[in-house]
DNA sequence: CGTCGATTTGAAAGCATTCAAGATCAGTGG
DNA sequence: CCACTGATCTTGAATGCTTTCAAATCGACG
């Protein structure tokens, strides 16, 4: 099991060393993020509270389990949501890309450990301040909410893959719903840069490394994708991938 | 893949014949429900949209895709939350108990079906009238935010138990966690009553129905639980079964 | 007592995993 | 510029576990 380097803790992130506050007006991902439910001229609400936050690859957010004090949005960059169990066997809840947030616990601690896999930008806000401007501003939580009951739907399609889905249906599910995403906030989806390692596609997957290699190796020889490099995926036949990923071919 | 008889669409289920109001006073799931968000003097503004829903074992309370019109919660009996591929393959995606919800739609329709395992009755709103309920008093939304992270928690909880756990741990967690929340409603969890078939407990973790069954048979023969009956289950060893859930012992 | 469906058990097969070895790539220093 | 090194990824072969296929048992119900 991959284990790298990691760094610091929620608490501990250094903050963004430029400007105190933050232009929120200038934000790429305002309109995916939860602020998005606020106007422009609303947005020195956020503005007073959020703090800019950067961490280079590899950096631990945080760990399951600690006290959930922060929310963090991603406005660059890409972060892992994984659990582990005792003997060290992973899997990974969930890939976050700019526009995204993580870290709203309606508990008193993390249900997943968080980190960067690329270099990455974030908003924090400590979750006592959201507190607050949830009461100010129903919008927001109401926002927040559609987000989750999102997040929630998501979830339970990835329970179909993992409970159902055979190797190849994995894997073409995945690259599809990660160009989706990745379109989503602006960038390219064909072709498709993968900001994780093999590993963690295959502990999101519930597969191997080996297995996820294979596969690709399979959807290459079948001319349905092309692997230009290892960590950019060129799509040749979308639609043999959404077939496969509906489970409809095999 | 079990098929059983359905009858009935959301718009279609019969109303409970008798009174045409609801006394939410009495409710034995209130403290559960997002209707504990209201103090007691409030309840009759849940009264006026309410409506009572009695289904027959079986019954099918919507599909996957239907149009989102109403969110459901149980008041007694049991739910089995459902998703299809194309050639039948099936994933539970949950089971609800009295307390539990479904049918929370940010999208215009439902991300999975519902059918009854057992007579099962159901509080049925209309979502117009729950988003006029939320406009009226936000602490309604703050407490189905909560109830939705939760759930979504437990998704994540289900994840790491489809990708990475081996039969026996999840039979182990599941025949915790449905103790614990059989509890949490007043039911026994020890002799625990299994309100669903050998097939759905398979479309839940993510294996066969021989492969439960072996499983059972397994911690039979441990000594870890006993089976009086096909659905009823005598946890003798919780320990070991808690240890075999968490992934500590094999 | 007989039937039908659900569950359990047995045996064989298939497929992802495991174990092992190569290949590729990025970074480093000669 | 190139060899070296370590990490990542790919490929091969064998193992083993779940699945598949098949049959027996159990239980509810008429």
């Amino acid at each position: 099991m991959e284990r790298m380097a990691v760094t610091g803790a929620a608490a501990a992130l250094c903050r963004h060393g430029g400007s105190p506050t933050t232009d929120c007006g200038y934000c790429r991902t305002r309109h995916l993020a939860f602020c998005a439910a606020l106007e422009p001229h609303e947005l020195s609400e956020i503005e007073a509270i959020v703090g800019q936050v950067h961490a280079p690859a590899g950096t631990e957010i945080f760990m399951e389990g600690d006290p959930a004090d922060h929310v963090f949005n991603v406005t660059s960059g890409a972060v892992r949501l994984y659990k582990l169990l005792a003997d060290g066997r992973r899997q990974i809840v969930g890939f976050l890309l700019p526009g995204d947030f993580m870290g709203l616990a309606v508990r008193r601690t993390y249900a997943y450990g968080a980190e960067t896999l690329i270099p990455t930008d974030l908003c924090r806000f400590r979750a006592s301040d959201l507190r607050a401007l949830f009461r100010a501003h129903p919008k927001v939580e109401r926002r927040l909410l559609e987000m989750t009951g999102d997040e929630l739907a998501a979830a339970q399609e990835q329970m179909m893959l993992l409970g159902r889905k055979t190797p190849v249906e994995r894997l073409s599910t995945f690259l599809l719903d990660l160009g989706r995403r990745s379109r989503r906030w602006g960038g390219s989806d064909n072709p498709l840069h993968l900001p994780m390692s093999r590993t963690d596609i295959a502990d999101y997957l519930g597969l191997t490394i080996e297995t996820v290699s294979r596969t690709f190796t399979r959807l290459r020889r079948d001319g349905i994708v092309d692997l230009p490099e290892t960590q950019i995926v060129q799509v040749r036949d979308r639609t043999a991938l959404e077939r496969l990923a509906a489970g409809e071919a095999e």
